[in-house]
DNA sequence: AATTGTTTTAATAGACTTATTAAACACATT
DNA sequence: AATGTGTTTAATAAGTCTATTAAAACAATT
């Protein structure tokens, strides 16, 4: 214990904790089913974290807040073209839940469970795609205006390249285990939407 | 009882429990909390449905049976140019999800709390689009070959059209409790995403 | 060896769960 | 009035849950 190579308990039961709220949700994960897995004494869950609910947002608390941040994320956007931000936007988004592919549906459910999420979202999500939506926005109106986009808000671009993004997420459970494709074919799947879902995006734009 | 105008404890136990398992979830929702609600003794709950489980499929089989026979429903086809296809089955797949807005959150939420339910959904998702897939995919090369249509696969359109429509139904709660739009607000943007949708899929059609 | 702090476990409390059973109640029929 | 059936409730069983507490085990320090 002490040794930097090895992962101490405390951190054992937030992965493992992790892994099942993950795959069964909140109330579907007992604490004695998360010692069970981390293979320890239930006591000591609520030792390190005191509450399920600590230990929940010990987890999702941050994770929620990276995931939000890095889809507004504007600092990768410089010295792009509008039409490449909107490519960038799309692949990025897409590459986020790819890392978090269970990242939606937490969220959905989490805001059904716990309405005070919803203020802790409110303010997260107030502040920070103002800045995306600002620099974009301004952009939007020149491609307008010189006849390279149609006439369309930046907010239903956005719907459109998270729908498309998202819903893929959500559909894979779907697609791999009723329709019978193998981790292969269903990544490769993915793959192709994530190319096809920018070329949506873009005829959508089409004057 | 007897009267046909009176609804019977076990229609109010049926109702009652559909409502907390949309909300709360099938872990989330106790047998405890519905007949509270319900207004009746909690082992009336089991006199009637015996198990948790078995009130818990007796709703949502026949929702899930009829909600995927009416995504890939080819009755209302006929006499349509492909295009007026794609457009009537995006509105059809999106007033299907308007009518049952929380149908995805609890299919996906099925999948991962009872994998055997995957097997039932293989089953009636492997006959049901065969039919749809056969017919528009006969016309699809039509229009390719004609020039009416870019070079695409059918599973690509349904994909997009699916995409487009569910998240926005995952995404609603998100944008009308997070961004405070008002009910009519969010309704208002869900009409319009509704044609914005099948615009898309139109444009991303386009040779 | 003794002390201290951290880690871990066994035991337990109280609440809640699902489900069953016996009994009471209401209504219809004979 | 007696009987049968369906509806409903009170009581209960057994298990699981979250959380707490006391005690044991372990490691580091003095």
């Amino acid at each position: 214990m002490g040794n930097k190579d090895e992962i101490s308990m405390e951190q054992v039961i937030l992965a493992t904790a992790e892994k099942l709220f993950l795959e069964k949700g909140f109330d579907g994960t007992s604490t004695t089913q998360i010692a069970k897995e981390a293979g320890c004494n239930q006591a000591l869950v609520h030792y390190y974290f005191r509450t399920k609910e600590n230990l929940f947002n010990s987890i999702f608390e941050t994770k929620f807040r990276t995931f939000f941040q890095n889809i507004f994320d504007t600092t990768q956007l410089t010295n792009l073209s509008f039409l490449e931000k909107i490519k960038h936007i799309s692949r990025t988004h897409f590459d986020l839940l790819l890392a978090n592919p269970q990242m939606p549906k937490l969220v959905i459910n989490e805001l059904s469970r716990r309405k005070e999420n919803i203020n802790i979202l409110r303010d997260r999500l107030h502040v920070l795609p103002e800045q995306l939506f600002s620099l974009m926005d301004n952009e939007l109106q020149e491609e307008i205006s010189a006849g390279r986009v149609k006439n369309i808000t930046f907010i239903d671009i956005m719907i459109s390249i998270v729908s498309l993004n998202v819903a893929l997420f959500f559909l894979k459970p779907v697609v791999s285990d009723v329709l019978l494709l193998t981790d292969e074919q269903a990544n490769q799947m993915l793959q192709h939407r994530k190319e096809e879902n920018v070329n949506i995006i873009l005829s959508y734009l089409k004057p």
